[in-house]
DNA sequence: AATGAATGAGTTTTCATTCAT
DNA sequence: CATGAATGAAAACTCATTCAT
């Protein structure tokens, strides 16, 4: 990958995330990111392979997320993790989530992309499993309502809008037991 | 309202929750429509008011539920309803909320115009007020905590990723004690 | 048709004879008919509807010639009239059928939308019909054989590459014993 | 020239009979030869270039073609191998001149190029030779008109539209009285 | 109220060509 | 000799919008 590659990838990135992803031209990519707008072409084969490739990054970096969560062998410990999951994720990249989420809606096509990647049913996996280990009277009902409580979470953090997030996580911590 | 009038708004709000607000054109409206294209300028000003129009419509029948939801007296039986109600509201007239939902997402700058319109703060109000009756310890995070659920089931029954929606609320009704 | 229309048709065909088809841009044809380039595409829908327009128009006069050739009764002044064939219609129209010959050996897909039209079946059966009624021993060589000479005068004059045509024709006359 | 080089000009030549000049890229040409695409300008310089190089070839070739005509001493032969000329020499290699075709009237700059090379006249000179020898009438004219059938005939033979050619051959050596 | 011809700025994409390595 | 990253100009086409009728 060469630099203007990378700058590419990146003021994408950027711009998507700020502007969505229809409203954002190759010709501002090109400009910003200091680059011929053939460049992006040559690299990316069209602008829906660019954007494609940034998907493919953002759920290999979630991947790599989720494998950490598996990690954790206390199951009272796991489910802690995966109510701090959301903002833990996106605090350490926050743009990338931007994107990811914004597209998701945008562009009707795009949503299958991400939803037949592999990570909603590793998360619901890890989920499913940890209900279980805690002997939760309907683990299956518990784990579909966990994952959309964690996936509404991602959308507030994104808009900014959950400013009491820890308060959040100790609400539920009670309603789960787990102090 | 002229004949053409309202059919250029359902046309639109049709194509605009199959495509998108940035994929449809207003020249596909027209002829969809069969209008010409001049027209939709003539009585909405332009592309942006249409969705306005389209919106205000939509907030409109999103208070009206959210009336019929209020007038509900008993405290259980309205928090029953609250659980059913994006179900409810949605089988009445899908198409709406599709767009509703995925523009909002798809363009950045009409984010605000939903977020700023009143009925968020009504159902939080209804939902809060509820809670309170019901003399939860904690309403305040109950009632986020339930909005954040039911944004999530909007969103999962527009994309028609729900199908066992009613055992889910039975699920939640034994969650709240209302069984 | 709106003035504006006609005059794309005219300078496209000009341009399409002058520079071919793959050379002329539509930006180029718009500027000299003094007309934004979006009319040609809300007119024709693509550089290709401009082009197939014009072949339409192209067919439709070869085929009134040729009606014209099969209206003369008189065998001998039929063949006669079939040698000056070419010579005639070009000089009614020299740009269109610049245009024609040049795109059909330009473009391939367009080779067979000519091919298939048509004229080269009405001018088989006239040339046919002809040698028949003359008694030539092999009417059906004949006729490819002519065809083919035929074929050849087009691409000539198109090509300002047979000044003396008149002397040819004497030629073929006496070879074929019509005077 | 190296085995790159020859790659490049077997290649090219294949993808223009096949698509047309215009239709294809330098990038295409590249890929297909295993080469990159800066290799073909350092070697021909352009694209038009590496056509002319293909063009020269053809011309060299046809004219090899044409002195073995010509070395035919007796003419009543010479004669009926000038009539079996346009298929011998494009059984030979009929990608070559498909492109010859094509690219002659798809871009017209290069029209000329053909036109002003040597063998149109030593092919005129072979057959005007021809008709003297064997005392026709008018050798000009049954030169000129010969040199327009055997034209005529190696369009047809590139677009595979003379099935029945041995069959006019024939027919022609009876009209020449040459059996 | 309604039409439809016309616009012009914008879009993604292609492509021959250059150049440092 | 050979590569491949990079360019920039041009291509076809789209689209919201205006305006005379």
């Amino acid at each position: 990958m060469t630099e203007k590659q990378r700058k590419i990838l990146d003021i994408a990135l950027e711009l998507f995330a700020q502007d969505g992803y229809n409203s954002t031209s190759t010709n501002k990519i090109a400009q910003e990111a200091g680059v011929s707008e053939g460049l992006i072409f040559k690299h990316f084969g069209s602008k829906e392979g660019l954007l494609d490739y940034l998907v493919e990054e953002g759920v290999a970096l979630m991947n790599e997320e989720l494998d950490n969560l598996m990690r954790i062998e206390n199951s009272v410990d796991r489910l802690k993790a995966t109510l701090r999951f959301p903002k833990a994720v996106i605090d350490k990249n926050p743009a990338y989530w931007k994107v990811q989420m914004s597209i998701k809606f945008a562009n009707h096509e795009i949503v299958e992309k991400y939803h037949n990647s592999s990570f909603m049913g590793k998360a619901m996996g890890i989920i499913s499993e940890t209900f279980e280990e805690l002997n939760f009277e309907n683990p299956q009902m518990e784990t579909q309502l966990l994952m959309q409580i964690i996936a509404s979470f991602f959308m507030s953090l994104i808009n900014d809008e959950m400013e009491n997030y820890a308060e959040m996580v100790s609400f539920l911590e009670k309603k789960y037991n787990l102090i």
